[in-house]
DNA sequence: ACGTAAGCGAGACGGTACGTCGCGTCTTACC
DNA sequence: GGTAAGACGCGACGTACCGTCTCGCTTACGT
């Protein structure tokens, strides 16, 4: 069918839209490990068939999930970078739209396969946003190399995101983008400037 | 066959330690996740029915294999609490003796369900660890809930142990062990010295 | 768009032409019973739901071509019948001009719902052709009833019709038409001159 | 399991068994092409799966119980040739053992793919029974071909056949020994009888 | 010759069966 | 009593084909 307009079939928007609802609201139920497709297409009321024309499996649909929710927030601009306090809090504000999806990803529901990769998406995101802070390569084996000092905030920085989510009544976005500012630019800020007075 | 004294019969513990290596070596293969009961037991050379006889399912076998790892680590007395830094380098060093096991649950390969109970475990022992640091509340929203400090640090503390798994050529316990406690009581203390400094 | 001439549309004739085609073509290839609607549309190279338009599905389509066959069948007058040897001769001629068509209905690749029909008709044509030479019912044990003649011979019929069809360079109409009258007349009739003469 | 006796897991025999007259029941209620596994395994009371584990499609179940009935059909004798009017006796009274099968395997519910891989076998033994009785290659362009005789001889037989097991109330397979006697010998003496005494 | 209704291509969709795989339970024989 | 061998019921998987359905484009027909 020759698509004049470049909009996707009615039909098909709709579809994949309901997948994606039942996958997030089936994760939160029971985990993303134990849900089946079967799960998800009878939650989403699709014909199970049709789930398959769409997506090659649940990874599949969470993957293309995943990345309609990235392209919001790109469109958001919501990137951080460049050191500026409001782009975290940006993050956080589009974090706060999609609270089911983000606690999914990032939570105990989500399976092994997923939660690495999108800690080495934040660990990009938190490296970007910290990289001018300093880029020096100490091979002092007082300091801990960047490398691993990097891992550890973008864990940190998952783990307080999780905190975050799973909180009954969430704090703003401001008042935890103020917190893991503080927090997070400890961990790579202040031994140095232990190191700096020390000696 | 009522063993009179405690210990098991010759063939059950042959069994149950074939199984509990195959475990290992499995889920470092191919991960936790994906491996089956058929890939253990093939491994280990042992039947499958036999594998039912022992255990209810693989997250069964994993979670005696962690609670036998667990006693070794009390018996060895690496016990990190009472603030002790040498607590912390026999945790290392009873970590460097199993470097598979705390591989598969600490890294990638590790199901959903694993790290996160993990990581409540770590929680639990960095609080154990830091906890007469200070234990003041303090709702001044200036400053981070504890809670969340703590939950900030079991995070950043799992993810800087995998990443010294991972590495290629790790480094001494007692070097790693100064980096954490660095990098770690960076996000506790110096946040209070910088309150109490600033103003 | 009332037809005012009974002749139909160009473009509908041309796709009932090719799927008619395609069908044998493929019966041909790989079965009947194998074969399907997909087969038959990509090989017209006619879209699936186009042929849902014409047929109900692979039955009906076959079944409409076989009588589209029948019906030059009776235009040609090869109709057997009144015990005329050139009837049977014009048959043979008939069948010879769409040889893969006749193959497939008769042979090996036939589905099962369709020989045995088939064969209902080819028993009422031979029916036709001999029914003049007798027609008594005797229920003298010792004689085949006349049923089973009647069918025995209508399957033998089709057995050899099978065979000519199958022979790499078939023998001339005139030739097979001689041997079936051989063998067929001694099925209906040598027995009763057996019996004519035995006692 | 090594068995000790050759005799197979009971189980195995009762569950094959149950499935191969499922099959035949099935068949004659719906027929063969439009059975599916799922039909079998639940008129069985069997599951599905385990269908799967004894046999690879409904084709291979056929298969192996038509072979099931060709050793009954040994071990019975009841093979014709050596021109037997008793071996022919016997096949007859045999197949009324298995009414269903046979009519089955050779009526109109059978596949395609099925009467005639059972007429050829039928072929065979008619071949073999009938073998002794003239073995000349004329090229005698009068006389139809042995090929196409025996051939015409087989169809005729399983027509036949077909006929005896369709009857509400079949005649003895004496009787219908007899009958068959007759019309077959005559297609395949009488033409040559003729021959001798016509000119 | 040309406007229009039909035929048609493209393909989404709900169904149903397929054959495979893994699970956890069980029975039976061997050691 | 522990183990090997393996049958069994269960249920999810991903694939294939079915027949139905919309929706625009294109094309042959009738005026």
């Amino acid at each position: 069918m020759q698509k004049l307009d470049g909009v996707e079939d009615l039909r098909v928007r709709r579809t994949r839209k309901l997948l994606q609802q039942a996958l997030i609201e089936g994760t939160v139920d029971k985990g993303f490990a134990a849900l089946t497709v079967r799960d998800i297409t009878s939650r989403a009321m699709v014909n199970r068939s049709t789930f398959y024309r769409h997506y090659h499996d649940k990874y599949d649909l969470l993957e293309q999930h995943i990345n309609a929710i990235y392209e919001v927030l790109e469109e958001e601009g919501g990137i951080i970078g460049e050191g500026r306090h409001e782009g975290l809090i940006e993050l956080f504000k589009h974090i706060q739209q999609f609270p089911d999806f983000y606690g999914v990803v990032l939570g105990a529901q989500a399976d092994a396969f997923l939660s690495p990769s999108f800690r080495q998406q934040t660990r990009q995101r938190f490296l970007a946003y910290f990289q001018q802070t300093f880029s020096e390569a100490t091979s002092d084996p007082e300091t801990p190399p960047l490398d691993l000092k990097f891992t550890t905030v973008a864990s940190a920085g998952c783990g307080a995101l999780a905190w975050w989510l799973e909180q009954e009544r969430p704090s703003t976005p401001e008042q935890f983008a103020h917190w893991m500012q503080q927090i997070i630019s400890d961990i790579l800020v202040s031994t140095r400037l232990r190191q700096d007075s020390e000696p």
